[in-house]
Formats: C-alpha cells, structure tokens, sequence
DNA sequence: CGGTACGATGGAATCGTTTCCATAGTGGAC
DNA sequence: GTCCACTATGGAAACGATTCCATCGTACCG
C-alpha cells in the first residue's frame, strides 16, 4: 500500500528484466523490445515507481536546478523578475532554487556556498554590493553566473542583464522639460549602489544637454526606509517651495514623495509634477495615476535564465541592456505660467 | 587553477588519510585526532573543496529542500507567504525550490510530481482546486505536505494553515454596522474557491447575528479579472445608487472598486464607505488610505514550513487558524443621517 | 552454409557521500 | 605482564540512477 521508496532494481525485478532496459525504457534511449517496453511500462506505473532525481544527477552531474538570489520577493520588480525567471526555466525544463539576500553581502555568501554545493547548473543573482570574493570562487568552479538589474565593477566578466536606467531617466528630464519645467528635483538613493548612481548621473547629464541648469540643491538623496525618505521629500518641499517638478528615484522614493506632497497639500499636477522610477501596481491606482518609467521586470528575468542555460559557453562579454518605457499617466501637467515664470 | 570537481577522494588521498576520516572531519561526528583535523581542514581549504550534496543526499535520504507551490509569485500576498516560508527555511537549514501554479490543476500536478522526483524533504502548497489525486499520490509516498492559505475539502488529512476569513469579514461588517451602515454591499470572488465562499457566508451570517436584513441584491461575484471585476462593481454601483458601503473580497476586487467609484467620482469616503479584504501596499498610500481586513500572510508561510518540517510524525489534524486583523484606516465613515435614514 | 551485422539485453562500473565494521595502537588497572 | 576499554583510523558497502561493454540470438548476404 504505502511502499517507502521503489528503485529501479525493484521495477527491474518485477518485470524480470536488468535495470540497464528499465532505465533505457524510462529515458528512451537505446534500443528496446516493444513488447519489454510495455511491460516495464506496467509494472513502473503499477509500483508508483519515480525516478529519484538524486541518483541520476550524481552520475549526470546536472541536477536541472537554477540558484535565484534575490534581495527580497516582497518587492514588487523582484517579484515580476522572479516570474520571469520561473517562466524561461519552466520552458526549458528547470526548477528554480530560491533565496533572499536582503541586500547583506554576509547573507549572500551563505546562500551562493549553499547553492554550489547543491551542485545547481547555474545561479542568477542580484548582487548586493561588495562580496566580489564569493563570485570569483564560485565561478571559478565553473559553475555559470549571470547577474541582473546591478552590475558589480570588480566582476566585468561576469554576464549581466540591465535596464537602459539612463535612457529611461533621459526621457522623463526631457519629457518634463517639455513641459516647460526647469525646476525639477530628484529624489535619489544611496550613491554606492549602481543603478542609483546611474539614474542620478543621467539626470544631470540630459538636463545640461538640453541647457538646463542644474541645481545641486535640488538633487538629494536617501536612504530607502519609509521615514528616511519621506524625511527627505518633505524637507526638500518646505525648503524649495519653488520647485515645479521631482522625480523620484524607486518606488520606495516614489511613495515618499506622492504622501509627503498629500500632506503638505501640494497637488499633483497642479502644483507639482511628480514621476516615478520603476513601475508598481499602485501608480496606476494612484489618484492621480503616476507617470513613471517602467524597467522590463519580467523580461529581464526570462532573459537573464535565457542566458544563463543557453550557451554559457559564449557569453555576451558586454551587459544585455533591455530597454526601459516611459509610462505617461496623469501626475505631470505643464508648468503654469505663475509659477513657472523666473 | 580550475579544478572541476574536487571530492572527497581527493582530500583524502592530498591530507593521506582515508575518505572516512575527511568525512568524520567534515561533519563533525566521531572521533578525530586534533592533528589529523588540523591537516584535513588544511587541505579542504586549500583545493576548495565543496562536498557535493547531491552524494551527500543520496546516502542520507534527505536534500535539506522543501517545495513551495503558489499560484503567482506576483501577487502580494503570495510574494509575502513566500517570504514567511524562506525565513523559517532559513532558520531551519533549509532552502526552498519554488514555483508557480497559475492556479491550473494540471500545471501544479507537473511541479508536484517534479518535485517528488527531487526527494525534496515536503511540500508546502497553497493548491489549486480539484487535483486532489496528485496530492493523495504524493502523500502516499510518505512525503510530508503542507497545505496554506486554502483547504482541500477532499483532503481533510492534510495539515492546513489558514487565516480567519470568518473572523475578519465579522469584524468587518460589525465595524461597519457599528457606523451607522444598513446598505452594505459585498463584492465577492467565485464561489468554487473555498476562502471566497467563506468571506461571503461570513458576511451574511453576521449581518443576519446583527438584525440587519441581507440584501441579495448587494452581493454580487465577479472573477478576478481587471475587468470583470470592474464592470461588476461599475453596475453595482449604478444599480444601487442608495447603498453606503461596501466589502471587497479581494485586493483585486479593491482596486475594481476603488477605480469604479472614482470613476463615478463618489467620494470614498463620504458617499462611500470602502473596506477591502487583503492588505496590500498601496491600500496605505491610497488617498484616502483603505480600511482592509489583513491576513498574516508572512506569519502563515512561517508556521507553514515550521508545521512541515517540525514534528511531520504528530500532525495537527485540525486546521492552524491564524487570526486577521482589521486595519481602520480612513475609507469608512460613519453614514449621514439624509442617506441613512430609511 | 558460414560469417557478419545488428537488435535486445544484462552485468558491472561509476558518480560522491555516509557509516558500519574491523583493526591497530595505547594507557591503565589488575 | 595481561587484558580491557577506548581512541583513531581505513576499507568497503550502501544510496539510485546511467551507461559502457560484452553476450547472445537471428536474419541476411554472399
């Protein structure tokens, strides 16, 4: 009734065969008698028989299992990047191992160790910042590697998956030049982590561009806990109340923003033009909904397992870059002419 | 340089010692002379020797892994459960394979069955309706399950982590009584799906225990679908110009009605007093901020994992059930007495 | 009719661990 | 001085698959 475990020499004896024609009829290799094809068939169906994958991927040396490393599920664009990943490894016949880092390098560590061990055929990751040492030694083990969303500089041979950051922030500064604002703050993070510097450098970068000048006052940043910035925000609001425009850096930075400006009772658009980094469900919600530049989660995610089991043999030496969109909804409006008169 | 796989041979034969004893080392069992150690340790370090779990696994009969079956790691509250599980994964040494059912019977037998294969260690599962043959295969085998979030009629012997949805949409409806409101509408899910049977039952019985007269026409179902759900709330809303409030059995069916009353630009929550069921991030930014019932999503994945991987002999027979909490934020008001009245 | 080639099959080695069991050495108690 | 108990150690047998290689018919070709 409840048999603990059948093997393949069970299923062998019951059809009175060699366990070298029961694991040819299971893998369909080589050559077999209909006739014994059938009746292994039977009995393995009849004996609830499974292969157990440990056996096979000791001698296979593949488990058909990718590492996911993750700083946490619970935000949104892991989320959606997790999905992607799962999507491609389902399609291509793999299961997804998954662990979060909470960004701690020490936690990472453990987590990579653990998954070498494992002996997965592969691990993509969004690293955190600084633990070059783990990546090297795992890579050079051989086992494949493909980062997304953050590059690490010490690590350039490392294959990697990004959001055009650049090209995104580029459209929102032009964008809302567009619409006539030259007081526009941004709202940034931490400057060690790479995507924040990017988006940073690329707003100053395209507002010189289109001869805007840039006002270091208005560029600030913090860190991405709720009091952090909303501190932040709402500082930069009583300080600069002749701001017409901000943009946000994250969704965390965004949320900070979009209270701090309710509570101040600034409203948006009219009195200030607000867009967000990164797409989460609750733009759209938003009353009014946000205008924000949308980084391709989930293709991001499809893409970086894409890579990581086709051919990591030849591997892009240069970052995959995936293009970034900006999603107009309804939080920017033109600059009025009051307020946006010198 | 680039050892491919160093094993345990290796170590042996480099620190001249056998297998045995680099194992005895590894583990920390038996007895070791301290040099001996010292030098096998050397050694490991040296040829960065990772023991392979899969050889490991094999002779044990245990791969340290637990299975986790969602429907979509992009919901909230999904995303949230998941992480409850890692934690206690974590604590538990453990790690965790994940994937995604989409909430289709034939995809999660797929991934159930996968896992099986894997050896993994039990299963926690928030499962799909209606293949409660697969479970049953699976948990005949000796693997241990976990059921969360959901309970399988079929399968009343497999342990259960629920949330008190009765309890919640109790509270709820008696919060809402309490105000002042009579006209109370309910938006619910499909009535296959076990929690959404039980909100809306819930919600009767309580309006019933309360004196209050159900109407059925306010209680309409919708699927979950961006616009089904919609279109569900947009109608009730023209139909029954007179009610004052409504539950939302869903954080779909939330966003739904929270769109559908902007739309019509009744205003949340003077004209309306809005309750959701889930608590989500955004229920918090919205303006203004939802009144939701909220489900300790994290804390089920907890005890899920714990009840899986503690103790899998004594099973509670009974369902966990873990208590909501209703979270009064500002989208309820007390009626005014020209549309309360009679 | 002999040789050959091929289809069907089973035995056994292998993957990398853990762990049981046997053995050798050693110090102390009698 | 014997013997015992105990520590330190290595050999070898699992664990459950895959796969190479050898074997045995048999049909076909010359």
């Amino acid at each position: 009734m409840a048999p603990a475990n059948v093997t393949i020499k069970d299923v062998a004896a019951a059809a009175g065969v060699g366990v070298a024609t029961v694991s040819r009829v299971l893998s369909g290799t080589g050559s077999v008698a209909p006739a014994t094809r059938e009746r292994v068939l039977a009995v393995a169906k009849e004996l609830h028989y499974r292969p157990s994958a440990l056996g096979r991927s000791l001698k296979t040396q593949r488990t058909g299992s990718v590492g996911l490393v993750i700083p946490d599920v619970s935000d949104p664009f892991c989320a959606e990047f997790t999905a992607g990943v799962l999507a491609c490894a389902r399609n291509l016949g793999e299961h997804v191992t998954l662990d979060v880092s909470h960004d701690e390098p020490a936690v990472e560590a453990e987590i990579v160790d653990r998954m070498a061990e494992q002996r997965v055929d592969g691990i993509i990751a969004m690293p955190a910042r600084g633990a070059p040492a783990t990546w090297r030694a795992v890579t050079r083990m051989g086992l494949p590697v493909v980062f997304a969303g953050r590059s690490v500089d010490e690590l350039p041979e490392i294959p990697v998956v990004l959001a055009d950051e650049a090209g995104g922030v580029r459209s929102v500064v032009e964008y809302l030049v567009g619409l006539g604002h030259r007081r526009i703050a941004f709202l940034g993070g931490r400057a060690e982590v790479t995507s924040m510097r990017l988006r940073e450098e690329a707003f100053r970068l395209t507002l010189a561009d289109l001869g805007v000048s840039v006002d270091g006052d208005l560029v600030v940043r913090a860190r991405p806990t709720r009091d952090n910035a909303y501190a932040a925000a709402a500082s930069l609001f009583m300080r600069r109340p002749d701001l017409t425009a901000i943009v946000a850096s994250s969704h965390q930075l965004g949320e900070a923003t979009v209270l701090a400006a309710r509570e101040l009772t600034l409203r948006i658009p009219a009195d200030l033009s607000v867009v967000v980094i990164d797409d989460v469900p609750w733009a759209e919600l938003c009353d009014p909904p946000l205008t924000v530049v949308a980084r391709p989660a989930r293709d991001m995610g499809y893409r970086a397992c894409e890579m990581l089991l086709r051919a990591p043999d030849r591997r892009e030496n240069r970052p995959v870059v995936l293009p970034t969109e900006l999603v107009v909804r309804s939080s920017c409006a033109p600059v009025r002419a009051v307020r946006g008169a010198r």
